[in-house]
DNA sequence: ACGCGTCACCTAATTTTTTAGGACTTGATC
DNA sequence: GATCAAGTCCTAAAAAATTAGGTGACGCGT
């Protein structure tokens, strides 16, 4: 099937891939409802749905599926980014200040890290796309 | 209605009112489909669920109805961040510039922002939560 | 007055997403 | 070997999102 975009659910099956690492459908199930609010068999059932999607892969352990994300963090992200912006990065990243309430610690810590991106984009004379 | 999150489509036309300010059906059909990949009714029926569910007002203008967005952007952005992340900032940030590939006047950019965002907060002295 | 274009309104079909039940398998335990 | 727990597989119903047709109103030009 030719590879989709995750849904709103699928994409909180992904989170918790991203967030474990390879992981059994029981173990993304107790992860994502420690409260039973869904069925185990319908956290599976998705699971099977974006592996046929290609979202995700598996793997054999014992008789266990064991389920990989196909999808970065980072693919999803600039999706998602593009979905509500168009790709405008600072325009964002104003948005994103505006939105969430950022102490001055974490602003510093951002500025590190953007001084350091450019940093290493300055020094590693980039090799293009 | 109670007010419900935007799904894929609902947010394509958010962001044509973010860009555009408000608008008619047909100013927002034209702006997301040039080419007619929709019909005009689809857009219309989008708009007038939008509206029961909250996510966007009208007002008359003659006998058009112009369309507002309720849901601001940054309301969005911050909603679909904990989508993906669950609200830690800095490590969307970093994975934010893994995934674009941004250029170092773009950096350069962002720092200042983010300079800026934190000269402010030193200086408004921040109300809580 | 008549037809034309534009618009809102009503309605419904189609597709996708979300949810979960029940059957069958297998390894372990008694 | 019967039972049990944990797994996958198959199946499908319910809900939500997406799409668009048809109808009637309204204003304009002829």
């Amino acid at each position: 099937m030719i590879d989709r975009s995750p849904s709103g659910r699928e994409l909180e099956i992904l989170k918790v891939l991203w967030e474990m690492g390879p992981a059994s459908v029981r173990e993304v199930y107790q992860r994502m409802c420690p409260d039973q609010e869904l069925a185990y068999n319908t956290v599976q059932t998705l699971l099977r749905i974006m592996d046929e999607k290609g979202l995700v892969a598996h793997q054999l352990r014992g008789r266990t599926f064991v389920y990989t994300p196909k999808h970065t963090r980072e693919r999803e992200t600039s999706r998602l980014l593009d979905k509500v912006f168009d790709g405008a990065l600072d325009q964002f990243v104003v948005t994103l200040l505006k939105s969430k309430n950022v102490s001055a610690g974490e602003l510093k810590k951002l500025e590190r890290i953007i001084a350091d991106a450019r940093r290493r984009k300055e020094t590693t004379r980039s090799k293009g796309t």
